[in-house]
DNA sequence: TGTACATCAGTGAACGCGCGTTCACTGATGTAC
DNA sequence: TGTACATCAGTGAACGCGCGTTCACTGATGTAC
């Protein structure tokens, strides 16, 4: 039966939500088009209405999710640092950072999907270089580049390793060599 | 028809290797069995003769080239670092590192492959500690760690970023970090 | 050392399941008058 | 404002393909005597 534009909207939405918290917790092959339909509370054969494929679906997911960090207001380094570099971070990847979930697949993924992220890469550099350390603008934005590649690598490392002592050890060194003191 | 024992060896190895190349060019699902057992310059029925399943092989992919990677001759901080944040290693995925490459699906897959991960994760700070930046044994060590993060990270931005510019410059800025002058 | 037999790595066809995608249908929404 | 019709989001069965895995068979290797 036909349904309400604003139920359409709300719709697409629930299925956006739903594909983000399971790929990043299941990467995208692990997580099936009735799955995601399911958890948004509709039958799969519905899902064409909304997306062409689920290729597409995984980049209109990136978007999504992107976009919802671009609007939060901008962190400090310190403060973004101090967050991301948590074993509540790290054992949460349904609601976790993107790269950090599913990085290596994306570097194998359509070019828009790498399109997206590349966008939200120059993003999240442009937000974290003003408030990270170093006396020149240069300095700054090296260390934003660096700091960050740094905090994705370690949450990635730390979700590898099935030993909780190591684990926690890459969090808590990472942060100690970005926020000393 | 049945193949002398040094030649079910050299088969074997022949596995492993297609295996790892492709799994890193391609990821675990982008493979096939038949795919690696082609590479190998068998047929795929063989296949279960040398491995009990294909999760099997991505756990025995990785202890191989691992334990390579092992055997190498230890490098210092400072020259893995200069080789590993290179254009040439970000462009070559099928002779990286495993972690870059594969790194976020391995943080899902099975708790065999986790294992034998975290024993090269744990081998490789040790290996990069001594030579880390910092003065005393504890900051070596996180040094070691977190610099290695950065790495990781810093690649699989890279090989993420579909601006070239962008993609050097992430490689550059954590190089220049890592090894300040 | 030579011979007969058992073993088993490799082959390629076949199986079966899962998943992305399609399709005919339904019935509520939206629109034209 | 009310009525008639067209639209189209959603449903659930079905399709078709690909892939991991199995299996009967082959014939060279390895072994027992």
């Amino acid at each position: 039966m036909r349904v309400s534009k604003m139920q359409v909207a709300e719709n697409r939405r629930a299925i956006l939500e739903a594909a983000a918290m399971m790929f990043r917790e299941r990467g995208f092959e692990g997580v099936t088009v009735a799955d995601i339909m399911t958890a948004a509370g509709l039958t799969h054969g519905g899902f064409y209405r909304h997306f062409k494929s689920k290729d597409e679906l995984i980049t209109k997911t990136f978007d999504h999710v992107l976009a919802d960090v671009a609007e939060t207001a901008p962190a400090s380094f310190a403060s973004y640092a101090q967050a991301y570099l948590t074993t509540a971070h790290r054992d949460d990847p349904s609601h976790s950072c993107l790269f950090s979930t599913l990085g290596s697949e994306a570097a194998r993924s359509t070019a828009e999907t790498r399109h997206v992220m590349t966008e939200s890469i120059r993003h999240q550099v442009e937000q974290l270089t003003p408030s990270a350390p170093g006396s020149s603008q240069a300095e700054k934005r090296r260390n934003a580049i660096a700091g960050w590649a740094a905090m994705v690598g370690a949450v990635m490392l730390a979700r590898i390793a099935d030993e909780p002592a190591l684990s926690d050890e890459i969090i808590a060194s990472t942060r100690e060599a970005l926020l000393p003191r």
